[in-house]
DNA sequence: CATTATTGATAGTAATACTATTATTTTTGT
DNA sequence: ACAAAAATAATAGTATTACTATCAATAATG
């Protein structure tokens, strides 16, 4: 059985997922986004490896930026889609909050209830390239558009945890992206620039400092 | 008397700061690189603007990417520069901390010590671009030129405060950037994202949750 | 099996990111 | 003040990118 992810249907003009050829577009499309980045990726490029043409790839997506936020939207469903299974029928709050945290903030466990293939691979493109599909003039319009739904959503329900175990607390949502988008960061860096983070210390150091930072933060 | 910010020799072929039309090519680069934001900023656009040509222009900068990262090291040199204006002769490293805190996460202030007139802008620019200046395929190299120092040397120093302060805190690199990093990509979602933050609270919401954390986080 | 939708093949366009060439102006050393 | 050197302006040109357009061939569907 396969799960439905939620990809809002603004950002491409056939459903990739309809056909043979849509589905070769992403699977090609993400191996090719991650080898060459997505300065270097191109329609034409990713046609020859399709063995397609440009003009097909272009009747199910404007451009390579809507492409992009496709790949990224697709990727916080399926973290959305995680978090519920890692939260659903687990009693105690903090219990809840806890596993939240290291879904969102660790690394993803192909052992794990509700592992999706794709997700390690969308994972390091959200890393590496996110940052180039929001910072640009087009935000405010594609948040319009509901592009952006997914990552509030989760930030969202993460956030209302946080205020029921302690509604002292004055920035949760500032907490809870804080620790989405520095895990991201700080993969990052521990690759490229070592220097900047703490990375060899142990198992898994970016989730540990998460949980860390929630336990001091947070009054219960 | 003008302090002389250090940016790294290799991202310009000739000193933008030695002649006029160098100083031109920064001061409406600048002003340019806001108003179209980096994908649709060019050379030829900045030529016009300066009623010089785009070969002049390239004549300073080998490219435009080039010209992003000149601009976003001397934000860093800056912000090196107002830390140690900001930590000289404070006796208790507390509050060196709190008061490199302040620089790192704070929005600068014109009647401040040590303000520079472009700070704001560049600080815009960081904030709205530099995620597309680091992560690239050429990230490696250019951390191998050196293009990063201002930067780790920046983390490196206030790292260092932090483990003299609580030598049993294991991740001081990370904790320091991000901070850093969270203090920009808070402030672009307050404007374009804004329920992924919490902004509308007080003052200055990210500075605030900045010290919240160190004092949360740190034992003393 | 006829109609419709989808894809392939090919061509074309405007803009970008440069490089190259030569003329003109500005700076500099004496 | 003036010759030599350096910097800039003006202009042209190239390869690549990011598309759009056209039409024929193939596949799907009712």
């Amino acid at each position: 059985m396969n799960i439905s992810i939620q990809v809002s249907a603004t950002l491409y003009l056939k459903d990739p997922t309809s056909s043979e050829i849509g589905l070769k577009i992403l699977t090609e499309g993400i191996e090719l986004m991650q080898d060459l980045g997505f300065e270097a990726f191109t329609f034409k490029k990713l046609a020859q490896n399709i063995q397609s043409t440009e003009a097909t790839i272009y009747r199910y997506f404007e451009n390579k930026h809507n492409f992009l936020l496709y790949l990224i939207n697709w990727y916080w469903g399926i973290l959305s889609y995680r978090l519920m299974l890692a939260t659903a029928n687990v009693p105690d709050l903090k219990q809840q909050l806890s596993n939240s945290i290291s879904v969102l903030t660790g690394l993803p466990d192909p052992s794990q209830l509700g592992y999706i293939a794709e997700e390690m691979q969308l994972k390091q493109i959200v890393i590496q390239e996110s940052g180039k599909a929001l910072h640009t003039k087009m935000v405010d319009d594609e948040n319009q558009n509901g592009i952006y739904l997914n990552y509030k959503s989760i930030v969202s329900t993460v956030a209302e945890l946080v205020k029921t175990i302690d509604p002292s607390f004055p920035y949760p949502e500032m907490l809870i992206s804080n620790l989405i988008e520095n895990a991201n960061q700080q993969r990052f860096f521990s690759v490229h620039l070592p220097r900047l983070t703490n990375t060899s210390t142990e198992q898994d150091a970016v989730e540990a400092f998460s949980h860390l930072i929630i336990q001091k933060v947070l009054q219960s």
